[in-house]
DNA sequence: AACGCTATTGGGAACGTTCCCAAAATGCCG
DNA sequence: CGGCATTTTGGGAACGTTCCCAATAGCGTT
């Protein structure tokens, strides 16, 4: 069962292991005709590189760390997929790690990695501030970090992709404009991350446009959880707060809520429109569907593979931040609101 | 920039690589003070040891490969933290790879996780039968595979995590039943996968039992996603084939399912009660609520991960199947069907 | 003081590659 | 056919560990 080496080659065709490497790495100068045996004889013994010689050799360990704030949700997902995309024809190895939104475990992840020596992390956050001593201390380290989705404030010399939130996030508060929704309660997400921040920022702009504007319907929840959701719904209408549609800041938060005020038997839209941004399936695959800004997550894995490789061959290569856009999708959750 | 190796220790203590490699280890004869010298220089070079050097003495990669059909179903999501509980703590490196439900990917996840050299392999197939020859010729190659959630028919010299499907299943329809349900229809999922066939036997069971079986109510459908649901729903109402409630393979088919009734005002569970399989949150983050059999999925997990291990750390280890404990879950769907 | 223990240390091979450098083989020219 | 350039090959160091084996130091005994 032993692995068959270079050096069984070797002695299976008397040939120096030299010869065969080169062979093998297709090196210019060596003989076609003893290519062509070596080739034969590597397919007949079955020979498969042993990678982590290779590694000790150049140094690499082509890994790279995948780290988010949670699976459950398929956004992560979504995201992941356009990685392997990337990555996996490349030969590296994407180890993913869960933070549960803890900073505390998004440390010991990140560490963890800097031991397995990845070649670079990928990196959702789940706490805008906390860990930016960690993230420098590896990048010091010469671990390239691209950041997506939720970024970082400071600029850490790293790479990111993201949207635009804040004009997307206020062209679904027009479309809600646009539906008839005069109270838009905004379910706003933590304040330590920067998206949920932007998202507001758009929503307040055009609700200040249309005079529209009230503190009282932001309601500013601690997590992005489908509990979080509900519970911000069940404060509005604790505290009698009026309001005729909801603009939440991820999809879980909307279906949280949702799913509260169908239990109240709140109809929806007609009594309650609802619109999210996020992009994953779930917003789909309620009823009725969800109106939401949907990220190019597939893409948004493949751009920040793509960064982090860049980083990866040329340490020196300049950071970017790569903005893509995200579309605007209309569900029954919003549309036909006042057609009963 | 450059990582601090033994030899820079070896170097800056005047000690030999081999005692500081010793006192690294835990060796047990090496003296303490020079011990504590080590651990100190280690602590302040802030040596890290290069884990390919390691892993080619060893001749193990501490990478593990977790194969799943999908990961947008929070299914896999949460069976993996289970995993990484298990696994990282003992320097594991949890490789995930995603088949798209399709047993051609899956062959090929299975055969770069050969090429990257794993130490195992934990893995839920996608397609019963189609890859049984990758699945021999990898544990020929000395890598030892578990299977869990969905495992392959014949008796390869693998072990395996499930749940007791059929038994689970039997005292799911017999709930429907004390509900008042009688035209039960089974949304069945492919047959290709042992789970749906054990499932569907457990539903078969106890609608003969209670006199109730008509092989018409079996909707067999191709995948188990969302939109498998609805069109498995649908083709029951194109058919007119009446039914009362209907118990489905995966809480994808459940909510898929509901969700197209739910858009032809089909109330549920009053005209027709849900019931599912599988314990994923999405049961519980749809409104109503989805009655279903719960599987333990991080445990199962925690288990697969500990059946590896055990594997690997004894290559002739005996093989087992370690049949985990379901709960059944009552919610919204079912319930208080017939008070209205 | 010589001896034999044991406790501690060092030297160096080995893991499987890659690649630099030198050696050998080949081809071509006059 | 000698000499030179060029193609092709081989030898062996290096990557950073671990661990076997040998060497040394320390110490008590007689």
């Amino acid at each position: 069962m032993k692995r068959t080496t270079l050096k069984d080659l070797s002695q299976y065709l008397s040939v120096s292991t030299s010869t065969i490497s080169r062979a093998l790495l297709d090196d210019k100068d060596v003989h076609p005709d003893t290519r062509k045996k070596v080739l034969e004889a590597a397919e007949k013994l079955g020979y498969k590189p042993n990678l982590a010689a290779v590694n000790l050799k150049y140094g690499k360990t082509k890994n790279i760390g995948f780290v988010v704030p949670e699976m459950v949700t398929p956004f992560a997902a979504a995201v992941l997929s356009g990685v392997q995309k990337v990555l996996y024809p490349l030969g590296y190895k994407v180890i993913v790690l869960q933070s549960d939104e803890n900073h505390l475990y998004e440390k010991d992840n990140l560490l963890l990695l800097q031991d397995f020596n990845v070649d670079g992390i990928l990196l959702n956050l789940c706490h805008e501030t906390a860990n930016i001593d960690v993230f420098k201390q590896i990048m010091e380290a010469g671990i390239p970090l691209v950041f997506f989705d939720r970024i970082p404030p400071t600029s850490l010399d790293a790479s990111h992709v993201i949207v635009n939130d804040s004009i997307k996030a206020a062209l679904m508060v027009e479309h809600l404009i646009s539906c008839g929704c005069q109270k838009i309660a905004h379910l706003q997400g933590p304040s330590t991350v920067r998206n949920a921040v932007e998202r507001a920022n758009g929503y307040r702009r055009i609700m200040n446009k249309h005079n529209l504007f009230q503190s009282q319907l932001v309601v500013q929840t601690s997590g992005t959880s489908f509990a979080d959701g509900k519970s911000a719904v069940a404060s509005l209408l604790e505290q009698e707060i009026e309001f005729d549609s909801i603009f939440a800041y991820t999809d879980t938060l909307a279906i949280g809520a949702m799913n509260y005020l169908l239990e109240r038997k709140v109809r929806i839209p007609e009594d309650v429109a609802i619109a999210s941004f996020s992009g994953t399936q779930l917003s789909e695959n309620v009823f009725p569907q969800i109106t939401t800004v949907e990220q190019p997550l597939f893409q948004m894995g493949e751009t920040a593979a793509s960064l982090l490789l860049e980083k990866i061959t040329n340490p020196l290569a300049a950071s970017q931040t790569i903005v893509l856009d995200a579309q605007m999708k209309y569900r029954g959750s919003t549309v036909n609101k006042n057609t009963d």
